[in-house]
RNA sequence: CGGGGCGUAGCGCAGUCUGGUAGCGCAUCUGCUUUGGGAGCAGAGGGUCGGGGGUUCGAAUCCCUCCGCCCCGACCA
């Protein structure tokens, strides 16, 4: 049991200006945590206690499928030489040198670690599978360090490295990871949801991403509360609903002298932008360094994912076409621009606008827009590709349940790598026949603050703010720095501080974290500094003590009961009983 | 790295335009009164005004320069 008097809390009374969103707010002003530097924290009592039973939680569900070792955080350059990443992490990566003038790196993940292991002590096939662990703290140097502890330079990840001798042993190794993820996001309170995820540069064959739904979250899902669908919005398809087409006709031209956007030209013209075509400009600058020119049509309504085109053109860096360059594509100013005689490395059309028929497009001429232009009669395009985001409230691709979009932050990611690091770094065993083989890698990590950040937003979120436009949250009792909170209103009253202190002897023996709140300071503000504090569960000891009754607040769902003193126990252990069901 | 903003007491801010030797609220400390949602009264302490240089009789204020932090973008196994 802990005495509120004796811990250093220091709780705000005023966020720091420098605070904005919610969790970096409630964690400075909760005394979880102090900045330090720019992407750089100092995690005081409360924040390393949530710390804690986070990491407490993940390693009892890592146990249950692998093994923890520890491994340096200081790493000499000749393994990331061995696998290519010591240029290719770039500034990324915290470089220094020793007093030989050696260089080295602080790690930013530890594939190359834990390959070097394997490669020097893994012989036989016998030895495998592999699942090796760790919890450590990783340094990145972020460009753009943000929103308090959701991107930091320094911060504590679970990553984990399996070693199979085949692909089928990978898919083993991968799934008990899925569903170990499952069970500690689901045990720290968060609602989730796994997206398949872009393999990426990583090559990898298989990759899903664990998120959670926050505004404050840096990346864009869609996902449906029906079936299991969730994509990051790079990848996201949606089942469009079919469009009736306008009538038939031959391509002929429409004046529109000052009409260019689709808002525009539906407006004067009378159609909706689903009938209407849009054109976008880009150049793409592949990794070979050479620049290509994209014109991509896509639907009125629908807007350009930059990433799926890049995806589309075999990866690079996409810009939009400057005025110059526009006019040699086309012969006219942006505006008017159109399928047909356009001249470009890549003619893409978004794959909704394949079969459509009939559409509104530029013309390639100032002042003059098309009718009745049909992809594929009217234009060849070289490629039909998904290259659009696709909407809020689209129809799912697997069930057609309307999709939710929205930003979210990634706690947790599992991947299928191959034989990336265990070829460039030369791991190998003996199979069965006696040949030498590559073991095949999966990589997996879980940001464990992010699981805090995660919880206090989504909370947070739940809440909304109060009449005083004050944002409050309250801590799933399983990583809350404190399950419950027995706070004595009155401390100069010698009864209730004798009725707290027995109560908070018995909730502790009981089991549950327990902090006694013996300040002698005004009721109001220690329900404030515990509601700060996030403590999910609060016992009142106050006036009611008369009548043999304390009260028991439940924060989590805004509860108050009065319960008999005697019972504060059996009422915690039942809430959190119904609670954990 | 591009764009924007900020840096004055622990926190939130005013003062900067128009130069004259630093102020408010909260917090802190002491005393008294209070004790169920950040109490009241009285008193007290706390400042290299981000650093350096310059202009000036005089700089928080004007000029130069460096540093730090935040936001948007780019970037992000």
């Amino acid at each position: 049991m802990h005495r509120w008097s004796q811990l250093f809390i220091p709780t705000l009374r005023e966020a720091p200006a420098d605070a904005e969103v919610a969790s970096h707010k409630l964690l400075l002003r909760a005394g979880y945590v102090r900045q330090l530097g720019a992407g750089i924290y100092s995690y005081l009592l409360l924040g390393n206690r949530s710390i804690n039973k986070i990491v407490a939680i993940v390693r009892e569900e890592m146990d249950a499928i692998g093994q923890e070792f520890l491994l340096p955080a200081l790493n000499p350059r000749e393994i990331w030489e061995a696998s290519g990443r010591w240029s290719v992490m770039g500034e990324n990566m915290f470089r220094l040198k020793d007093r030989k003038g050696a260089d080295l790196c602080l790690g930013m993940t530890h594939e190359e670690v834990m390959t070097d292991i394997a490669r020097k002590e893994l012989r036989s096939y016998k030895q495998l599978p592999q699942i090796w662990y760790q919890i450590q703290t990783k340094f990145r140097d972020e460009p753009r360090p943000k929103a308090g502890l959701l991107r930091v330079r320094q911060f504590i990840m679970k990553d984990s490295y399996s070693f199979d001798i085949d692909a089928a042993g990978l898919d083993v190794s991968y799934d008990k990871h899925d569903r170990a993820y499952r069970n500690i996001f689901s045990r720290c309170g968060l609602d989730f949801v796994a997206v398949e995820a872009d393999s990426g540069a990583m090559g990898g064959s298989a990759s899903q991403e664990f998120m959670v739904y926050t505004e404050a979250g840096e990346d864009l899902i869609a996902s449906c509360p029906n079936c299991h669908y969730a994509a990051n919005l790079e990848k996201a398809t949606s089942a469009l609903a079919v469009v009736t087409e306008l009538e038939d006709g031959v391509v002929e031209e429409l004046s529109t002298p000052t009409q260019r956007t689709i808002d525009e030209v539906g407006a004067f013209l009378n159609v909706a932008p689903v009938y209407q075509m849009k054109t976008m400009a880009m150049v793409v600058t592949a990794p070979d360094g050479k620049s290509r020119t994209i014109v991509a049509f896509l639907r009125g309504d629908h807007m350009l994912n930059e990433a799926k085109l890049a995806t589309a053109v075999g990866g690079g860096e996409l810009r939009p076409m400057v005025a110059e360059e526009i006019l040699t594509a086309f012969g006219a100013p942006a505006g008017f621009l159109g399928p047909i005689g356009v001249k470009a490395d890549y003619v893409i059309l978004d794959a909704a606008l394949e079969g459509r028929k009939n559409l509104i497009t530029g013309a390639n001429k100032e002042g003059f827009h098309l009718r009745n232009v049909t992809p594929g009669k009217d234009f060849k395009p070289t490629l039909i590709a998904d290259v659009r985001n696709i909407n809020e409230g689209e129809p799912c691709p697997k069930c057609g349940t309307s999709l939710k979009l929205g930003k979210a932050v990634e706690i947790g990611h599992i991947f299928k790598l191959g034989y990336r690091y265990s070829e460039s770094m030369g791991a190998s065993v003996l199979d069965r026949e006696g040949k030498e083989v590559m073991p095949i890698m999966g990589c997996y990590g879980i940001g464990i603050e992010r699981i805090l950040t995660a919880a206090i937003e989504q909370s947070a979120a739940n809440r909304g703010v109060d009449a005083r436009g004050e944002i409050s949250y309250a801590m799933p009792p399983s990583i809350a720095p404190f399950e419950v909170v027995v706070t004595v209103t009155n401390v100069a009253d010698e009864t209730l501080r004798a009725a707290g202190e027995t109560v908070a002897q018995a909730l502790d023996k009981a089991g549950f974290d327990t902090i006694l709140d013996d300040r002698d300071e005004r009721a109001g503000v220690k329900f404030k500094d515990a509601d700060l504090a996030g403590i999910p569960f609060r016992i009142n000891i106050g006036k009611k003590l008369a009548e043999g009754k304390v009260e028991f607040v439940n924060r989590l769902t805004n509860e108050s009961v009065d319960v008999a003193v005697e019972e504060v126990t059996q009422a915690l252990t039942r809430v959190c009983e119904s609670a954990s069901k």
